[in-house]
DNA sequence: GATCGATTATGAAACAGTTTCGGATGCGTC
DNA sequence: GACGCATCCGAAACTGTTTCATAATCGATC
């Protein structure tokens, strides 16, 4: 139980000045700075509040918190950490990076000072090195919905891959040939697993990939409504698209609508939900989902069980199934010509069969 | 700035004694604590990190934090809060008042033991004694999205009377006169200003409410299907429905579309928004809308303004104005019998209007 | 009825982290 | 050389919490 004082004993200072590095205060030399935040590093301080231990730990995003163009993610996400907080009785702050951490601090620094014990940190494709960076310092901390090949990165995550593939050879089997893919620009692991779930589907049915029917957009909901008119303006149309990211998925949802496009007698549409988004529009949406909160509560509860029992090399690697939910949307593939059905009619009818969980 | 060991002092006791009082300790009289409590009270004692202030703020809920179930006004407003808590630099902790708080301590004592400065308050139908009485223990609060008569009670709101008063009068001016409302079953005085607007619009115009086009329900996605069916099978059935909830009507939306209701064309709909959803439906909902980010914004900014102040006397009764936005789903009623335009081309046509914000 | 034991309530002291104040040192300038 | 200023750091003071000891009270048993 290293405290201020023991640091500044062995280092021969005085606990002020341990107490100034933590903070982070200027007038400390960068030498002295050097030898305090390795030694805090080796003996693996925690913080304290007089003499009881700190019982905090932060969900930390790298720039803006808790953004509403990740849609329903975040709040699910949240609500699942604060469920696994509460067995070992820890509290949770929410910390923005870049707002907050001043250049010159370490990582650990920076958690310190706001008297945390071990972080949960969300991933976009921009902040991966800040990741690695963390975890180098080994201070506790597990990433949620990614995956990293680095060892000293703990992560918990949802395998989209079997069910994207799934997905996909569900389109396949319904009779499509030309289905379309809507990704990601910026490839996250979870991104990369849904295209290979395409084109491994894709080529276990001895079909070839075709690159003219992958887009790759911002994500969002506007990138959604020009997958659509791209899409359907291919010479050779589409069939069915598979869209890798819950907005876009909802874009597309919607100017299909907008252009009169009838999902699925004219267009079978597969995405990818993180909470019941998908049971609230019209037809059911049939998808790949992903349990957010689970991975949220998962998360906090590994973290702060790894926190209270001091073992400083617990390793986190695991990885959650999700779930491919044929719901609606999806349907054999419009023989060409004919309309056999009033579309209001069919519409009713397609949306009464109960949705079927296929595990991934 | 008085400290535990003054308080101690002030009161013939040590500061093990205050300390065990802060922190709920069990192993202290009845009597012993009450006169700390109070004398914490009369001096306004803020709890210190070493020697300096701690400067965290809290969201508390009375339950479970940022439920699915209410959309996306819990993001925005997270969103809102950690912007508005920049200037002042304070940090922010999500708490959960019914899990977290001992039935035997003050709420006062409760957020001193979190370490926590001041509260942002989520109010519901069922724990409004709860927040006028932490009002009352004078602990800086504020309560969002609710009114209260008590003066002691700071809140900021949205009005949503105007806008909904407005949202009615464009049915009416559309030709409406059977025309609908979607009550949440237990009425917060947000829910109560819609519902005033509705009546008193209905009033203006010289139309005498009808108690049969009034329904009141839980709030949630499957309350709007119950009332699309509920409402479309009077005798004599609405032609347009005003819903005061934003789940609900997306429930209402759904259902219409599952039925083949083809809205504005055989129902017009007006709904209530928090974010950017309303955008991202076909048609585009026209709907009262409310940013419940500029709400955690302003409230996050006036809570620590007060605090960082030491004005222990500021008062907060603020409301700001909402919207009413005209888009997709409102058109004058059917002409009895007649279908002029395919469905199709109708509904393309009919979404390509410019959204018209109305200030309220 | 007395004695032993357990529980309760409290304080002194030790200990946790932070800041204030002042001293020492070094560097530049007049 | 003297003065001024900035840097760096420690002693001391101050904050809150816990541990240990102590005194008082209550209850049960002989």
């Amino acid at each position: 139980m290293p405290s201020v004082r023991a640091i500044a004993k062995q280092l021969n200072l005085s606990p002020a000045t341990v107490s100034r590095v933590l903070n982070n205060h200027p007038d400390v030399e960068d030498a002295t700075r050097e030898r305090v935040l390795t030694r805090i590093n080796e003996v693996g301080y925690v913080p304290r509040f007089g003499r009881k231990l700190t019982n905090v730990i932060a969900l930390a995003y790298p720039d803006e918190p808790v953004r509403n163009e990740y849609g329903s993610f975040e709040p699910a996400l949240l609500s699942g950490i604060m469920r696994g907080l509460g067995e070992h009785h820890f509290d949770l702050k929410l910390l923005s990076i870049r707002r907050d951490k001043s250049p010159d601090e370490s990582y650990t620094q920076f958690f310190m000072r706001k008297g945390i014990r071990g972080v949960v940190l969300r991933c976009f494709r921009h902040n991966r090195a800040m990741i690695t960076n963390i975890a180098a310092e080994k201070f506790p901390s597990i990433v949620i919905a990614e995956r990293f090949e680095e060892p000293e990165v703990n992560f918990l995550r949802a395998d989209s891959y079997p069910s994207s593939r799934r997905a996909v050879e569900h389109l396949i089997a319904l009779g499509h040939r030309r289905i379309g893919l809507a990704m990601h620009n910026v490839a996250d692991s979870d991104h990369a697993d849904r295209r290979r779930g395409y084109t491994d589907a894709l080529a276990a049915a001895g079909l070839t990939l075709d690159p003219s029917l992958v887009m790759e957009l911002p994500s969002g909901f506007s990138a959604g409504e020009q997958v659509l008119d791209a899409m359907l303006g291919l010479p050779e149309p589409v069939t069915a698209i598979f869209a890798t990211n819950p907005m876009t998925t909802l874009g597309i949802m919607r100017r299909a609508q907008e252009r009169g496009i009838l999902v699925p007698r004219d267009l079978s549409l597969v995405g990818v939900d993180d909470s019941d988004v998908r049971l609230h529009v019209w037809p059911r949406l049939s998808a790949v989902t992903q349990d957010a909160s689970a991975l949220g509560l998962e998360a906090a509860h590994w973290l702060t069980t790894v926190i209270a029992s001091g073992n400083r090399d617990a390793a986190c690697r695991r990885t959650i199934a999700t779930t491919f939910e044929v719901n609606g949307t999806t349907a054999p593939p419009a023989a060409k010509g004919g309309r056999v059905v009033a579309p209001a009619m069919q519409r009713a009818e397609q949306d009464t069969q109960v949705p079927q969980a296929v595990e991934a």
